[in-house]
Order: C-alpha cells, then structure tokens, then sequence
DNA sequence: TGTTAGCACTCTCATGTGTTGAGTGCTAAC
DNA sequence: GTTAGCACTCAACACATGAGAGTGCTAACA
C-alpha cells in the first residue's frame, strides 16, 4: 500500500478511536494532513474503501475504520515495537498492595488494569500442567469433616474438604498426610490420579481421604473457567458510547459472564508476548464490536498466564499496548520475588 | 385511611408494578374496580395524591405511587403474613450444588436468588462476633512460608501466609500447631487477640506465627466488607425499564461496587425476619430510586447473616418476600444439616 | 497525469408544528 | 356521595423543513 494511503488510513483510525463519529475528507485534511486537499483524500478514501478498509455507516456520512483497518494499524504497532509510556509509575505503585496468595496477586493486577484503563480487564492465572505437590495436609475442621489443603511446587494453594473416619484424631490425620507428602511430593498431579487409581483396595490411608485428593488434583488440574479466569471493570463497558443502550450493553456483559468461551479464546497466545484479537476476530458474537488485547506474563519455572483488556474496537491501541506489557512486566517481578 | 381509598392505592401500586408506566384513572376503573367509575376514582386519587401518597410526573400523565405508598402496601402484606410461594421447588433445587465451605454456601445462595428473581442478590455471611476458635494448624508452603488455617466452631475456614523461621521443619510446626490449638481451643477470636499481647516476649512459639495468628484473627473479627458481602446478578439491573440508560445504570451498578455503604444498611434488620428499605429510605444517594428487600438467616447456634435483593421501588414484594423466606429457610437447612 | 476547485446530490440530525390521546379537574345533575 | 360531561393540559408521535456534513463527479490546472 503506498505511504500516502497508509499515512491517511492512519489518520482516520487515530481520529475514530478519539470521537467515536465517522470521519469525513474534509476533518482529515484540516486536523492531520493540511498539504492534501479534501478532494484528494476523499480520492484516497474510495480506493482505501474498495479494498476494504473503510465502510460508510450510510452514504453521506464519514468513514469508519473496518477490523481490516485496525488489524493494519495493530500489526504496524506491534512491528514498531511498544512505547515506553510515562504510565508505568501509576501501574506499579497500583500493585503495591499487600498481596499473599497468587490469587490475590491476579486479583488485584486485574482490578489494578480496569482501573487504569477504564475498560474491561481479565486474568488468567498461569496454567497448572505441570505443577508438582510439595505437601499436603488434613486439618481437622469437625468430628467427620478435615481440611485438605494441597500445596505445589509453585506456592499455589488449594483445599476442600472431605469426609473422613470419625475414629481419626488429629495426630491420626496429621500421620496420614505425611505418610500422603511422602508419597506424593514431586509427582505431578496426572501421576498422582494415576498412582491413586493403582492404590484402590490396599490404601494406606483412609479411603475417603483418598477421594479427596482424587477429586482435588484433578480438581486443580482441569481447574474450571470460573478459577482460572478473573474479570474486573465490566462496569466500564457502560461509559463506551458503542454501548449506550442498555440492552447491548446487557448482552455484552452477559456474553461476559460465559468464561468459557472468554477462556479459549485467550488462552493461547500464539507464543506472542502481545495479540489482539479484533472485531469478528474474537469468534464471540455479542462480542463482534469489541477487541480483546491480551499480553502474556511468565511466572517462575516457565509457567505462564495471560492478561489483558476488553474494549471497543476503536481503542487507543498504542497506550494499551504499554500499559499492558507494564502490568505483565511489574506482574513478574512481584511473582518471582 | 378508608377501606375504598386503600383498595384504589393497592390497584395502583399493583398495575405501576407490572407496568412500570403511570397509571390513569381510567385503567383502575375498567382493569381493578369496574363497580366504581374513573371519575370517582378521580376523586380518590387526587385526595391520595393530596395525602402523600401519589405522584404526578406531569399533569396530564397518570399517577406514580411515592416511596410512601410502598411503604404502607408493604407493611400490608407483611402485617398478612408471607404466602406460601409456588416456587419453593424451584428455590430448592437452585440450591442443590455440591457445596463444602460457607462460603459456597453463601455465594450459591446469591447467585440462585439473583437468577431466580432476575433482580441483584446480596447475600450477608453470618456475623463472626462470637466465633470460637476450634483448630488451628500450619502448613509448610516453602522454606520461610507456611499457611496459617483457622477453624472456627461454626465451621468457618479462614487461611493466611505466613512468614515462619527457616529453622522450622513440618513436624515442629505440627508441634507449634498442636500447642497453639490447645492453648486458644474455645476461646474467642476477641480473647484470643487480648491473649496474644500478653505472650508478647515470653511467646511459646514462633513470634511470626503468632504474629499471623493475630493479624488473620483481627482480620476475621473486623472482616472486610469485600469478603463478608457478595453479590449477584447486577448486570439484571440493566433489564429495568427505569435502567434503560446506560448512565443511570452505571452510576447505580458502581455505587453496588461501595460494599461498605451497602453493608451498613443491610447488616442491622432491627430484629425483623423481613424488612424492606423503600427507595430514599435506604439513603444511598444513587440507589434513591431502589428498594433493598432484607430477610434474615439463622445459622446454628444463633448465628445470623441475611440475604437480599435489590431492584427498583417498583418490585413486586409479594413474591419477593416469599422467595427471600424461602431461600432463608433452604440456608437454615443446609447450613444446620 | 496527478491534484484541486466547484457543484449537485444525499442523508442525518435538529427543530418546529400539528395532531392525537391519555389524563385531569371542575361543574352540574342524579 | 356518585357520576357524566366537558374543557383543558401536556407528552408523544408523525411529519415537514432546513442546515450541515459529506460524498462523487467533472472539468480545469500544473
């Protein structure tokens, strides 16, 4: 595409993300580039609308930006390289919160990016695949009832509770989980499910302990969409002017609720450190207006999350972009501290 | 207030309800009270209106029922006593997930109501003043780490990081845990914390742990608004007629984000088993035009929490507050099972 | 041959103007 | 005390009209 066309495309996208209204000929050559004239951009504007980076809400109106257009001016970003952005202060000092669990952390790194962006923000917490038990342990909660909490390798805790023996005491519980750690520390949790199976008649715990860990570890491991995915700033949807009936608004946010398909669509990153997912791209249908940014984040030992915003379309993808590389980067640095 | 006045309002207030639009005296006379003519209702509207009790938007629009005229047709219904609903099936079986913690409990319990009714569903845990402390026990995390897990008489669990030293392995912990159990079984979180600051030098365990004995009890005691307050279903919010635009729905569905305002005005139920806070009653300035429907919930040994709903004054108490016995009713059960 | 000025044309949006209909209040009759 | 009737009010809707923004096309220009 020659640079002239590009030059002016980038002006019509820059100039949407901003006012949210079409863009005529004539906005372009007064606010961006005043050597054209008019005439010559709306030359320009029906070629560029030929070729499907443009389209017309309706005859006499400006231009509009196509997803086409945005992918353009998304992978034009990408190849430039992210901005430093003078933001990166106000992210960091955002996640200077007392933080303990990783769930925790995730939390707030998300509440931090709605916050700071005024648009929809998720996380995801690193996936699990490969997580290792480094503990576990029975608290005694009532007569028949304990706490099984399970600890892995990577700090990451869960529990539930099971049923156990009412003529276990708590030095009887406390025997059986570290009997349970020796057998289990290091192994992942597929081994462990599949050790568990072997076990089946001659256990060397209560059976119903057994059950427990069974369910937890493949709990853990096919961890539901609900766990695995925190969304924050849904509000923010409301104050985006594409959104100014309740009814669309509704619809999205209840699209937004569905984590599932959120999940799939974000949980592969492609092996990219950024992705945008725009328009119709995204494959979610309430969702063909919007964009979904997403940035990876590394957590010790290799394992990864992704995090990311939800918008319109029409985002200032420049300042996304560096924001969210700031939160995955500050992200790191607090999970590997 | 006259028999034929009061029947004249409870038709009003009946037909704003499903409408959601002013209601003419016409409507009443052919729709509610064909033996009187629209003129005479005429009479007894302007009378009511005279009285406080009614509204006119504009002078040739119908009338709209004040928060006054709610507050006399709930406390109506509430002096009848609460009907049996046909929906107690449904209430139940929205409650039959798998549930282990209270906080299962609780957040299923929200989420049934919110989809139930298709109004915003709060649910309040039970107040923790008098919690006994029954169990508590460390589990090594890490080196340095270990969780510090709580076990209250009542069942509810509460865990925490924390710093220990390095010099302590799993089975001095266990001691710890043991020792600490013991000393601080059926005491009080309150007492507990009075407890701690005697030991200060003279600590019979690890002063990090009980350092995060204290902060996880004083934590639990004055438990954050966040953790002791969900709820569900707000994006409902934006299927009322009077939430059409998206403006006056954001600002009541941020002002639902203050838990603390919220919390205020529903922890106290003045000893009713249902109360209802109609429109400017509830004193939250964005929700003046909401009604917060309260019913309180038992939980063995005295302990109480509620659970509530929110929508605009124009709700239909009646099968609101059968609903919100029901649901109270079906926490009693699972939570005293 | 690319650029520009000019012009006719289109379509939205805001504004103004009747018109309709729902609803009221008042009065007089029953 | 109740009702019928009537004049009046006001929002809501439809419709017309004009302004403004924007386009495409053509012809002139460099």
């Amino acid at each position: 595409m020659e640079d002239r066309k590009q030059r002016i495309l980038q002006a019509i996208v820059d100039d949407y993300v901003a006012t949210a209204t079409p863009v005529g000929s004539r906005t372009i050559a007064r606010k961006y580039l005043p050597e054209l004239s008019s005439a010559t951009i709306r030359n320009e504007m029906s070629d560029l609308e030929e070729m499907g980076y443009l389209s017309q809400p309706h005859v006499s109106a400006g231009r509009v930006p196509s997803s086409k257009a945005y992918r353009l001016y998304v992978d034009m970003l990408l190849a430039k390289g992210i901005q430093q952005s003078a933001q990166e202060e106000a992210v960091k000092s955002a996640f200077q919160t007392r933080i303990s669990h990783l769930e925790d952390v995730v939390r707030s790194a998300a509440q931090a990016l709605a916050e700071l962006t005024r648009y929809a923000s998720f996380v995801l917490m690193p996936r699990q695949e490969s997580l290792r038990i480094a503990n576990l342990q029975l608290v005694p909660v009532s007569k028949a009832l304990a706490l099984l909490v399970i600890v892995t390798d990577g700090g990451i805790i869960r529990d539930t509770m099971v049923k156990v023996s009412e003529r276990l005491d708590a030095d009887a519980l406390y025997a059986i989980s570290k009997m349970l750690s020796e057998q289990f520390s290091g192994r992942t949790l597929q081994e462990v499910q599949t050790a568990l199976r072997q076990f089946a008649g001659q256990s060397p715990g209560d059976p119903q302990v057994l059950q427990g860990i069974m369910d937890l570890s493949t709990q853990m491991d096919s961890q539901n969409a609900e766990d695995q995915l925190t969304i924050c700033g849904t509000h923010n949807i409301l104050g985006f002017p594409e959104y100014q009936e309740a009814d669309k608004a509704r619809q999205l946010l209840y699209a937004l609720d569905d984590k599932e398909a959120l999940l799939n669509l974000v949980r592969d990153t492609r092996g990219e450190e950024l992705l945008v997912h725009i328009g119709p791209e995204n494959g979610i249908e309430e969702m063909r207006s919007c964009s979904v940014a997403v940035a990876e984040y590394r957590f010790s030992r290799g394992q990864r999350g992704t995090i990311g915003l939800i918008g319109p379309t029409r985002m200032p993808y420049q300042s996304i972009f560096s924001t969210l590389r700031m939160a995955s980067q500050v992200m790191n640095d607090i999970l590997s501290n």
